[in-house]
RNA sequence: GCACUCGUAGCUCAGCUGGAUAGAGCAUCUGAUUGCGGUUCAGAAGGUCACAGGUUCGAAUCCUGUCGAGUGUACCA
C-alpha cells in the first residue's frame, strides 16, 4: 500500500479547498515517533509567499485535514509543523492486504520496458572482484523492477571482441593444443598467452593479424573464438548459479553482436553533424569540454563508445526501452555521460527515454586499499563465494547443531545471502570496504539478523498451528509501530525503484526486524496467559512482518529460511 | 591543469527533494532476563556533521571558496 501518495492526495484536496496552491506537497515520516507518523513542513515554506503567518496557515490547513477519516489525530507543532497520525483501523484494515504474497505492494499502474545491462564480465578471463558489485546491484535492480510490474529484459553485455582473442588464438596456434583440455584452465591460458603477447613482437604481430582475420569471418579464427566463448560462459554461469543471479545465455547479448553496426552508426553520426573528423579519428565533441568521445580511430577500428551507441539505438529502438540502467564502475561515468549526450544528439534516444548509469565504488580491503589476494593477485570471483559458504558454516555451526546436509544448505543460503547483503547494504556510490567478520554477524545491519528474524518469526507460527486471518489490533506503542513499518513496505521500494538505490531497501528491513524484536522482547504471542484474541492479533502482525521481510530479502536475490 | 565523487562518533555506515534535541551497529561501560529460539532486550558514554563564508524564519542537507582523499582525463574495454 502506499501511504504517502494517499496521505499527499489528502493534502491537494486541503489545500484546493483553502484556494492555495502550494509548492510541495511532499509528506515526510515523522523525524520522531512522539510526533506522530507522518509531518508535513510546507506551510513555513509556504508563510512567505503567502506573507500569513505560518501557524496559522498550519491551522487552517490541519483544520481541512482532520475531516479525513485517514487521520486520528491532527497536530500544529512549533512554527508550523503538521503532526499527522494515521488512525488505527485504517492501519488495521491495510494490514490484512499485507498478508499475502505480494505483502500488499500493487502493481505498478504504468508499467515501462526495462533494459538493466549489468555483469558484463570480459570472457578471455575468470571473473573477479569488479564483477561482483555489478552483478549483485544489477540483479537486484531487476529483480526490484519486475516486482513493482515493469518488464524487465536482463543483458549480459559481455566483452567477447578485441585484440584479446586475437592473442589467444595466436597462442593456441603456436601450441597446437587441444582445446578441451587447455580452455578447462582458462585463465591460466590467457596468462600465458598475454605473457607471450608482451614478450614477443612477433607474437604480438600475429595476434593483431588474428584480430583482422577474426574480424573479416574467417572460419577456423571464428571456431575457435566461439569455443573460447562457450568455455567463458560455461564459467560465468556457474558463477551466477551459485551467487542465485538471474542470468543466463538468453541474457548475453554480446559486444561481438553489434559488429555489423558499427560501420552504420559512424556514418549515421557523421551524416546526422554528430560526428567529424578531428586527427583522423573521427570524434564527437561536447560543448564545454575538450575531451572528445572517439568513435572511430585513426586505423579505421571502433571503439567501445562505438558499440556503446549501437547498443543504446537497439534497446531504446529495437527493444522499446524507456529506461536502460547500466550498472558499472564508477570509474566510467564520464564515458556515459558523453555516450549519453551523444545518443541524444544523434537522436538514438528522445528525453522520454531515462539513460542511466548506475555507478558504484570500488571494493576495498579493512585498511582501505583496493581488495586482493594476499599475493596482490585479483581475487577470482568463485574463491570469494566459496569463502562466504565456508565462513558461514562455521558461524552457524557455532551456534547449532546441524546434520551435515542442513548445514550445507544453510551455510548456503547465509553464506550467499551475507556477501550480497553487505554489498547491497551500503550507498552503491561510495567505495565498499569489505570486511567478513561484519559481513556475517548476527548484529547490526546484516543478512543473518534479517534471515533470523524470519526464521524466528516461522518458527512461532508455526507453534500457533492454524490461525484465522484476521485484522490485527494495534493496542499498543510498538504493535503500532510494527505495523506502520509493514506498510511501509511499498513507499520504500518504490523510493528505491525511483533512485535505483538497493540499500534503500535494506535500511527499511534493519528497522523492520529491530522493531520486530523490540515488539516481540514486549508483547508475547505464546506465552501463558495472553488471551486468545490477542493471540491472534499478534500472530497476524507476526505473519504481515514476516512477509514484508520475505519480499523485501528476495528481491536482493536472497532466500529465507524456515529454521536456522 | 580540468572534470567527477567523497569527507558525519574510535571503527563501519544511515540521514542529503532544507525543518523540531544529527541516528544505527561494532568496540567500551552498566543492567534485565532461568528465555513464546539469549546469536535477546534495555540503558550510559561517545559529534564544532573537514574548514570558512553565503542564501534562509531554519543548513549535515542548497550555493561559493579552501583543505584533504579517491577516480577519470584522444584513439583499451
Amino acid at each position: 500500500m502506499q501511504i504517502k501518495s494517499q496521505i499527499n492526495n489528502i493534502l491537494e484536496e486541503s489545500f484546493k479547498a483553502l484556494n492555495i496552491t502550494p509548492k510541495s506537497l511532499q509528506v515526510s515520516d515523522a523525524t520522531k515517533p512522539e510526533f506522530g507518523d507522518y509531518q508535513y513542513n510546507g506551510a513555513m515554506a509556504l508563510a512567505k509567499e503567502l506573507k500569513q503567518n505560518p501557524r496559522e496557515i498550519a491551522i487552517k490547513l490541519a483544520n481541512e485535514l482532520e475531516k479525513s477519516e485517514l487521520f486520528e489525530k491532527v497536530e500544529v507543532a512549533g512554527p508550523g509543523f503538521i503532526n499527522l497520525t494515521l488512525s488505527s483501523s485504517f492501519l488495521s484494515k491495510n494490514l490484512l492486504k499485507s498478508l499475502d504474497e505480494r505483502a500488499g505492494v500493487s502493481l505498478k499502474e504504468n508499467p515501462i520496458k526495462v533494459v538493466v545491462d549489468y555483469s558484463s564480465p570480459n570472457m578471455a578471463k575468470q571473473m573477479h572482484v569488479g564483477h561482483l558489485r555489478s552483478t549483485i546491484i544489477g540483479d537486484t535492480l531487476a529483480n526490484l523492477f519486475e516486482f513493482l510490474g515493469d518488464e524487465v529484459i536482463r543483458q549480459n553485455h559481455i566483452g567477447d571482441w578485441g585484440t584479446q582473442f586475437g592473442m589467444l588464438i595466436a597462442y593456441f596456434e603456436e601450441n597446437q593444443k587441444d582445446i578441451d583440455a587447455k580452455l578447462s584452465d582458462l585463465e591460466e591460458f590467457y596468462k600465458a598467452a598475454k605473457k607471450r603477447f608482451d614478450e614477443s613482437e612477433e607474437f604480438a604481430k600475429k595476434a593483431r593479424e588474428y584480430v583482422v582475420k577474426l574480424q573479416s569471418g574467417d572460419e577456423g579464427c571464428l571456431r575457435l573464438w566461439s569455443a573460447f566463448i562457450d568455455k567463458s560462459l560455461q564459467h560465468c554461469q556457474e558463477v551466477y548459479d551459485k551467487l542465485g543471479v538471474k542470468l543466463d545465455k538468453n541474457c548475453v547479448k554480446s559486444e561481438s553482436s553489434y559488429n555489423d553496426d558499427l560501420g552504420n552508426i559512424v556514418t549515421e553520426l557523421e551524416s546526422k553533424g554528430v560526428a567529424k573528423e578531428s586527427q583522423g579519428a573521427k570524434c564527437i565533441f561536447f560543448e564545454g569540454s575538450d575531451n572528445p568521445l572517439i568513435v572511430q580511430k585513426q586505423d579505421g577500428g571502433f571503439l567501445y563508445a562505438t558499440t556503446d551507441l549501437a547498443a543504446i539505438r537497439y534497446r531504446v529502438q529495437e527493444l522499446g526501452a524507456k529506461r536502460v540502467c547500466y550498472v558499472v564502475d564508477a570509474r566510467q561515468s564520464e564515458h556515459f555521460r558523453q555516450v549519453f549526450e551523444a545518443a541524444r544528439l544523434a537522436g538514438f534516444a528522445d528525453e522520454r527515454v531515462l539513460l542511466e548509469h548506475i555507478a558504484f565504488g570500488m571494493m576495498l580491503d579493512k585498511s582501505g586499499k583496493p581488495f586482493k589476494t594476499r599475493d596482490g593477485g585479483t581475487v577470482k570471483l568463485i574463491d570469494l563465494i566459496d569463502e562466504a559458504v565456508n565462513r558461514a558454516k562455521e558461524v552457524i555451526s557455532r551456534a547449532n547443531e546441524y546434520s551435515q546436509e542442513e548445514l550445507e544448505k544453510i551455510a548456503q543460503v547465509v553464506g550467499i545471502g551475507s556477501l550480497k547483503y553487505a554489498d547491497l547494504s551500503i550507498n552503491r556510490q561510495s567505495n565498499y570496504i569489505f570486511d567478513w567478520d561484519k559481513m556475517l554477524s548476527l548484529d547490526g545491519n546484516t543478512a543473518l539478523y534479517m534471515q533470523y528474524a524470519y526464521a524466528r518469526i516461522n518458527s512461532i507460527l508455526n507453534k500457533a498451528g492454524e490461525f484465522e486471518t484476521r485484522e490485527p489490533k494495534l493496542t499498543d506503542t510498538l504493535e503500532r509501530r510494527l505495523a506502520l513499518k509493514v506498510l511501509a513496505l511499498e513507499d520504500t521500494l518504490l523510493k528505491a525503484y525511483q533512485e535505483a538505490m538497493p540499500h534503500i531497501i535494506t535500511n527499511y528491513l534493519y528497522e523492520l526486524a529491530t522493531l520486530f524484536m523490540k515488539f516481540y522482547e514486549n508483547n508475547p504471542i505464546l506465552k501463558e496467559g495472553v488471551d486468545e484474541e490477542t493471540k491472534i492479533s499478534r500472530l497476524n502482525l507476526a505473519k504481515a512482518t514476516a512477509n514484508a521481510i520475505k519480499v523485501s530479502l528476495n528481491i536482493l536475490g536472497i532466500e529465507v529460511l524456515e529454521r536456522i
